[in-house]
DNA sequence: TATCGTTGTCGGAATATCCCGACGATGCTA
DNA sequence: TAGCATCGTCGGGATATTCCGACAACGATA
């Protein structure tokens, strides 16, 4: 096993906010040790960007993508990817 | 029970790109027997809009979210919510 | 206290996106 | 075939977003 809990699903992020949206990637940002800065380098993204989308800034496209899955009863997931 | 099958998971979308969000929002429109026109109306968007959604049209903001979830790890779901 | 690391936030410029009307292609049915 | 519904796609203009440098605030630590 390569992870700590042997299988228990540790956290799951139900997105349906810009604001839950930033808390997630905070939350996996930290988990993974790293600081924006660090994240902004790998990714090749600015960090002030990388500041904005964690404080959960409300841009109109996420915005829209968001209505549409409300819209269709669509619930989206963010969680740990075991690989 | 509202649901037809008693509890099974039914479908379940994983999201690592564009077009697999694209998929999986013409799955969920086209399963509640919506037209883009009607989903356009309901979340008062352009049926243009929700045509290049479906596409998997590559917007810069979208591939910079998903490079960032790629980059920690996250995985994205999306699925039924039964509400 | 002074210093360091980290983060939030502010502008302006460059870029990307969406809206909106329009047209053509496709499939289905009378 | 004709008619209808649905969808993909094009272009221009209005709008939104990101980049980039800079600065301040905060906590931790020497």
């Amino acid at each position: 096993m390569t992870t700590e809990n042997g299988g228990a699903p540790g956290h799951e992020f139900r997105v349906y906010t810009a604001a839950s949206l930033g808390d997630a990637i905070r939350h996996y940002r930290t988990e993974a040790g790293l600081t924006q800065a660090q994240l902004a380098a790998q990714t090749g993204l600015q960090r002030t960007y990388l500041s904005e989308l964690e404080s959960g800034k409300e841009t109109e496209q996420l915005k829209r993508l968001l209505r549409v899955l409300r819209q269709l009863g669509v619930r989206m997931t963010l969680d740990k990817a075991d690989w």
